[in-house]
RNA sequence: GGCCCGUUCGUCUAAGGGCUAGGACACCACCCUUUCACGGUGGUGAUACGGGUUCGAAUCCCGUACGGGCUACCA
């Protein structure tokens, strides 16, 4: 009886994909899973003024990135295409001459220059943006002010115009959000919202509703910024296709950033990254840093992003993807915004760093290294190494840091954490310790501690105050996992020629 | 200004009439660790305000305040 769950995501390529925008992607893509729906991507492109080479083809790098993979798209084909509005632009006009037919919609010749002068002309202070509604319509040119010749003359002569709802006066529309139950308007308060432009394209409101009919959409999901204008797309859905046919709605609560609504723009101020992936605009050049880059984990961004307005009502906080495919529901969406918080994300990430299995870290932290320049040889060492340091990494590029010293030996040596308490004693000491080690045969953590702490307190001192020193020589700063750990994976000739040169430093 | 949405620790949130208001991040202290982390224990910290409804309200209703969104031939 019911439809079949069929889901989209209607981005326009303007540039990169933020936050907001994945948690609306991901919100679909588990609703569309959980109900064994489908979800698709349409592009909204019916700004031709707005084009930007390459935003396209980012968002579906980003979808890929997060393992939300459509099933329909200009990527992906499927039975309902075209899945790109500027290449559905026919079927748009039909639609609003039958609504100006109906008398739902009206012809409109101002100018832009017409406009603005409107809204100077009607501002005042009580109404500092006036719009252009049912008080002021019969004040413009359009056809409801013109007669029936003038319009068609006026056509005839292929006046640039467009096409405006006509919002009706004093009547009620209402609807069922499913996050925020019933929210209702009234009409007269609403404008009359373009419908076609001048170019003949669409605007948002009228595409919104012919292609979710199109593409038989059973559930429209977009953001909180878009309830506004839901009465504009209700009202057209009654009038070209019925209230019956009509998808049911969510309105997402907004991701705020530390002052209002996360802007794309303030991508770079926050200090942190507002983007999925790395942007660089075509135009301005301008690179904005994302969370892939940044060294985050797709299931980690899930992750928090899911978590971000939606809760199962339990105490668990870490959530696989097929985990929150099975426990997602509409329903437990919250109705208001959430700030982001960098540092909670932060700890998403650490939690799946340390509960990804090595094999899964592997190809990422190979290429880290690579672009660093850190020479890893072999493929096993990489996984040992991996496995050692993995859980003191809070994002994937602290690896960097955390393992080079094991493949290259470190640029800088931090002996002033060890200079002040430098002795004769424990210069003797480690000549004697590279001597021992020289003649080792087994050389594994646990016999180089041994040796170690023999030589200490043959020599009456403190292994305490040795482990230190001997860290910097091997490590150059004061991390790192256990010493002797690293000893045995740097090898024999590495750990003493580390020693000696540490040691001539300390001189 | 108008319209719409919202309001539990600093932040994300739990508790959908009965409570010592729970958890997580962050912060602080201690423990563990002869580094740094991890981990463990404990601590600081919230129902915006005012009215109702009710035996009883964080929970339901109204008002106020505050916050946010929209107010383009952009989405």
């Amino acid at each position: 009886m019911s439809k079949r769950v069929r889901v989209r995501f209607a981005p326009s390529p303007t540039g990169g994909l933020h936050l907001g925008g994945v948690r609306t992607v991901l919100y679909n893509y588990l609703f569309a899973k959980k109900y064994g729906g489908d979800f698709l991507v349409r592009i909204e492109d019916t700004d031709q003024t707005r084009y930007v080479p390459g935003a396209e083809e980012y968002i579906f790098d980003t979808l890929k990135w997060c393992g939300l993979e459509p099933d329909e798209s200009v990527q992906h084909g499927g039975s309902y295409g075209p899945y790109r509005q500027s290449e559905r632009k026919e079927s748009y006009r039909r639609y609003a001459e039958q609504l100006v037919q109906d008398g739902h919609a009206y012809y409109a010749f101002d100018t832009p220059e017409e406009l603005e002068k409107m809204r100077q002309d009607f501002k005042t202070p009580e109404n500092p943006s006036p719009q252009y509604d049912q008080t002021i319509r019969m004040k413009m040119r359009n056809s409801l002010t013109l007669s029936r010749e003038d319009t068609a003359a006026l056509l005839a002569a292929g006046t640039r115009h467009v096409i405006r709802i006509k919002m009706p006066a004093g009547e009620t529309v209402s609807f069922t959000d499913m996050i925020r139950g019933e929210v209702s308007f009234d009409t007269g308060t609403v404008d009359d919202k373009v419908l076609l432009k001048a170019d003949g394209m669409p605007t948002y409101h009228l595409a919104v509703v012919v292609d979710d009919q199109g593409m038989q959409i059973s559930h429209a999901f977009r953001g909180e910024e878009w309830l506004p204008s839901a009465p504009v797309h209700i009202l057209l859905w009654k009038y070209l296709f019925g209230l019956d046919q009509m998808p049911q709605w969510a309105h997402f609560p907004l991701i705020l950033g530390p002052n209002g609504k996360l802007s794309k723009r303030d991508g770079a101020k926050y200090g942190f990254p507002v983007f999925a992936m790395n942007w660089a605009d075509p135009k301005t050049g301008e690179r904005t840093e994302g969370f892939k880059e940044k060294g985050f984990l797709p299931e980690a961004f899930i992750n928090l992003l899911a978590l971000l307005g939606w809760n199962e009502g339990t105490e668990q906080e870490i959530y696989s993807r097929e985990e929150l495919i099975e426990k997602f529901s509409m329903e437990r969406v919250h109705s208001s915004g959430a700030k982001f918080d960098y540092e909670k994300a932060k700890w998403f990430n650490h939690e799946w760093m340390k509960r990804v299995d090595v094999h899964r870290l592997k190809p990422e932290v190979k290429a880290l290294l690579s672009e660093k320049a850190i020479p890893v040889p072999d493929d096993k060492l990489l996984e040992k190494v991996i496995g050692l340091v993995k859980d003191r990494c809070t994002l994937l590029t602290d690896f960097v840091e955390q393992s080079s010293f094991f493949f290259a030996t470190p640029e800088t040596i931090d002996t002033g954490a060890v200079k002040p308490k430098w002795n004769e004693a424990k210069q003797l000491f480690f000549a004697e310790l590279v001597r021992n080690y020289e003649l080792a045969d087994t050389w594994d953590a646990h016999t180089l501690e041994n040796n170690f702490k023999e030589i200490a307190s043959v020599n009456d001192l403190k292994p305490g105050e040795l482990m230190l020193p001997f860290r910097i020589m091997l490590v150059g700063g004061k991390f790192g996992p256990g010493v002797f750990e690293i000893a045995a994976i740097i090898g024999k000739t590495d750990t003493i020629k580390r020693i000696e040169t540490t040691l001539q430093l300390l001189k």
